[in-house]
DNA sequence: TAACACCTTCGAGTAACACGAAGTCAATAC
DNA sequence: GTATTGACTTCGTGTTACTCGAAGGTGTTA
């Protein structure tokens, strides 16, 4: 079992956002100890861990909330599920196209800065200040 | 020369984003037709690019906005800029990583949800209900 | 001359946290 | 035995980066 504190570690998301996505409703069954504290066990984990990878692909909170009950409705909410997972997928491949683009800029930028800094007299198509 | 609407179709964002950024200062220098309506040249677009690619990479607005300003500022301040942007070069490498183990992710649990709807009878390693 | 498409400013609304206050509880420190 | 520490709680406000819509100015097509 762990505390907020312990899975806001483990999975690299704030204690606040934690305690937000457990009030919103978006991790089933989370226990409470005596002292009314939250305790997330591996299912917990689990659920938090999608939560957070359906939330990277650019879901709003509400959305999640509206496939998690899905999820929590059974077996006949399968397709309708997949449907969602796969626009996610979908989106996750943008991203990481986009991601690759964004390195690549960021590369050659960081690079261009080197060559003034080095001092490297270069030709002429040089873009410009930027 | 673009039009606000042209520059958003150009550079996929939207219209509201780009008068955002304009009127925060971010891009220097954006030109008025007669009719008070914003025109960009290739610098302006050349500068939005650069500007949604650190956006992208996880800087906010304000510290964009430093960051133009010292472009403007000239030579005297290249190391200081080649410093921002190496840390953000390495957010987006960062980024790329995390974009690619989502991607799996997704791919992982788009096709569980195959298997299920195919009725695909798996062994009992199963991990959940997930 | 009217409709349409485009632009403008401005002010309010929204999502997803982020933060801080005020308080509870349990374990250690002196 | 009290005091400090540290983690947790709820609640309510603040922030960022848009996002939307209203109200209105142009300029071209029908």
């Amino acid at each position: 079992m762990y505390t907020v504190k312990e899975v806001s570690k483990l999975l690299d998301l704030s204690e606040h956002t934690v305690r937000y996505y457990t009030d919103k409703g978006l991790v089933p069954n989370v226990q409470r100890d005596k002292n009314n504290n939250r305790l997330f066990d591996e299912k917990s984990v689990h659920w938090l861990t999608g939560i957070k990878n359906l939330k990277r692909c650019g879901m709003s909170v509400e959305s999640i909330k509206t496939y998690v009950d899905l999820c929590l409705e059974g077996d006949s909410t399968v397709r309708e599920r997949y449907e969602i997972i796969l626009e996610q997928k979908n989106a996750a491949l943008a991203q990481l196209e986009e991601a690759k683009l964004r390195a690549k800029f960021m590369e050659k930028k960081a690079n261009h800065y080197l060559d003034i800094i080095n001092q490297v007299v270069q030709d002429n198509t040089n873009p410009g200040k930027w």
